[in-house]
DNA sequence: ATCAAGATTACCT
DNA sequence: GGTAATCTTGATA
């Protein structure tokens, strides 16, 4: 039995975002993505969130971004137009995803840092626990941090490069956030270039990773 | 061929 | 609040 006691919302997949979206400039698609719901399909298995917390990384003038020193066989598609997605294993355990944005050669992408269970929540938790039951308060640590995102969602390194217009992992259309709601800091877990205030998060969302950034 | 660093998380006090 | 775990990647030789 589903321990989340979220009604399963019923996904409109018209809403489906399209190329002009992700081609635009890095910071705007950053603040936009908030609100949109991140959907992965597999066959008839669907797990969908909203997007409650992103970070921006920008490879030509941000030290921090993997794009930094130009391409390399792991991080060529942020190089691509924006509209795919750039997955990459971190700290021997961890996948972290990413929107490709801007123009080709950019070298400019999104992460998703958090988001909010809307749909599948099941099939997260056996992602993320072995199906275990979970208490209400570990609902809140479901999805909240780039690393559980992709555990839940089952993201790896092998849907890096999916097209995000094709049919297996997209975003939708979803909650306009007021400029008002959303939270600016610093990003989280990098040391280079940290002083960039390019962390933008639902201010009020109980899913982001962390209520404050040192 | 070798090595250090890392866009994190879980678990400990 | 602090830190060990864990292994891929990219840089250097």
């Amino acid at each position: 039995m589903p321990v989340i006691m979220k009604p399963v919302v019923k996904l409109d997949l018209n809403l489906k975002l399209e190329k002009e979206f992700y081609a635009r400039d890095l910071l705007q698609v950053a603040k936009d993505l908030l609100g949109k719901i991140l959907v992965k399909k597999n066959g008839k298995e669907i797990t969908a969130g909203k997007i409650v917390e992103v970070e921006a990384y920008d490879g030509s003038t941000d030290e921090a971004a993997h794009s930094y020193r130009g391409p390399t066989p792991r991080n060529k598609i942020m190089f691509e137009v924006g509209g795919y997605l750039y997955v990459y294993f971190t700290y021997g355990n961890h996948f972290c995803c990413n929107v490709v944005t801007g123009k080709k050669g950019k070298g400019t992408a999104v992460l998703i840092r958090a988001v909010e269970p809307v749909s599948g929540q099941d099939k997260m938790i056996i992602n993320r626990f072995g199906g275990k039951k979970i208490s209400g308060k570990d609902l809140y640590n479901l999805t909240s941090g780039p690393g559980k995102v992709c555990k839940a969602f089952g993201i790896n390194t092998s849907d890096s490069g999916t097209d995000l217009t094709g049919n297996k992992i997209f975003l939708l259309n979803g909650t306009v956030i007021k400029k008002s709601s959303i939270g600016v800091s610093r990003r989280i877990g990098i040391t280079k270039s940290t002083e960039l205030p390019w962390r933008f998060f639902i201010k009020d969302s109980p899913f982001i990773s962390r209520k404050a950034v040192k």
